[in-house]
DNA sequence: AGAATTACCTAACAATCGCTTGACCAGTTG
DNA sequence: CAACTGGTCAAGCGATTGTTAGGTAATTCT
């Protein structure tokens, strides 16, 4: 694998991204994408396996990506409320700021194989895991609410956070971090302003 | 248009729906759907203009269906909190138990030409400006919290609902009526269990 | 009864799809 | 200089796609 290789494979792969975003897996042509890097469709097989293969990849940069910038700021020091909350901030900034790569994962997963798309969801669990266990520890501390479980929290939390990828648009909306504030305060107190 | 016409085109329509959501609709033919419907290929287009006309009209048919569900529920009566509470019901309610057709709206919009695509977010736009009255009203009264703008709460509250559609599983998760019951719960109050 | 319409069919079209084969050529190595 | 390798290419394969043209049996209308 020389420079040159890589950084090629490098190319196609957030190409294909953003062409998965725009049209969708089945309606993005192999042909397409080579159009648009300057290339033919069958030099891509060089670089890739098949079409799913590509698809793959994408995902698994995505969940890799998010993974290790939400790592990043998982400070056990912190309390768990202020953590959960720097947490759900990188989630949301990752996520808007590389929105070619990490939408392709969100609303591209059923077009994999089964065994694909099970290796993807497996990732994604253990990913979601980082932020139920928080959520657990808040439950414990009395922080978070104990009536409904900590699964369904995290589902809440992350239906809140993922279907922004559909009507985010950078140049009228607030900025990623200003929307991941506001997706914190509401999640974490709601938005009535009275007990109900 | 006589009954038995009508009648396979309502066929034809809710079997399309359903493809639509396994498959998505690029992947899904037109093949496939008429093999589904007992029928040869050439028929389809007796009944509809052509493959896109049926992803508009399942479109179509999924906006006019929950708009008029949440109406009948919409009591000028009950206080502004109760009101939204039976309106995001409604929506969850009638989400869940038609997802055939309510998927390929939310999911699918994208694969239709500008000019329908525009159509039918026209109509969502009309539709989920009903929330917003509301949670202005709500806000004006002081039940609501207004230091965020009611358009980004209504998005908070359709990110919290639609993503389920995702992964909802009639058979292993609550009734729809329990997942709205939650879903309103942790919309007002929050996942907290103490003032941040 | 004859004419017209309805609802479906067979057959096939042109276009596009993912992908393979085998050759080409620049750059590196012995 | 010769041999080799890495990356791209032209050409085309077979399969599938949405869609159309034209026909047919059953039903309805006049």
């Amino acid at each position: 694998m020389t420079d040159r290789s890589s950084e090629t494979a490098e190319r196609v792969l957030l190409e294909a991204a953003a062409l998965f975003r725009e049209k969708g897996f089945a309606s993005a042509s192999t042909r397409e994408l080579a159009d648009r890097l300057g290339m033919r469709g069958a030099s891509l097989y060089y670089h890739f396996k098949n079409k799913e293969d590509l698809l793959y990849r994408v995902c698994v940069r995505s969940m890799t990506t998010v993974r290790t910038r939400v790592d990043e700021v998982l400070d056990p020091r912190l309390p768990v409320r202020e953590r959960l909350r720097a947490m759900v901030g990188r989630h949301v900034i990752t996520l808007l700021e590389q929105r070619d790569l990490h939408t392709p994962m969100l609303t591209q997963l059923a077009e994999l194989t089964p065994v694909w798309r099970d290796d993807i969801l497996r990732r994604r669990r253990e990913y979601e895991q980082l932020f139920t266990d928080q959520i657990v520890l808040g439950q414990r501390e009395g922080v978070i609410r104990t009536d409904l479980t900590a699964e369904l929290l995290t589902l809440s939390l992350f239906n809140l956070l993922n279907w922004t990828v559909f009507w985010y648009n950078p140049e009228k909306d607030q900025t990623p971090q200003e929307l991941a504030d506001m997706f914190v305060s509401v999640f974490f107190d709601g938005a009535g302003s009275a007990p109900s």
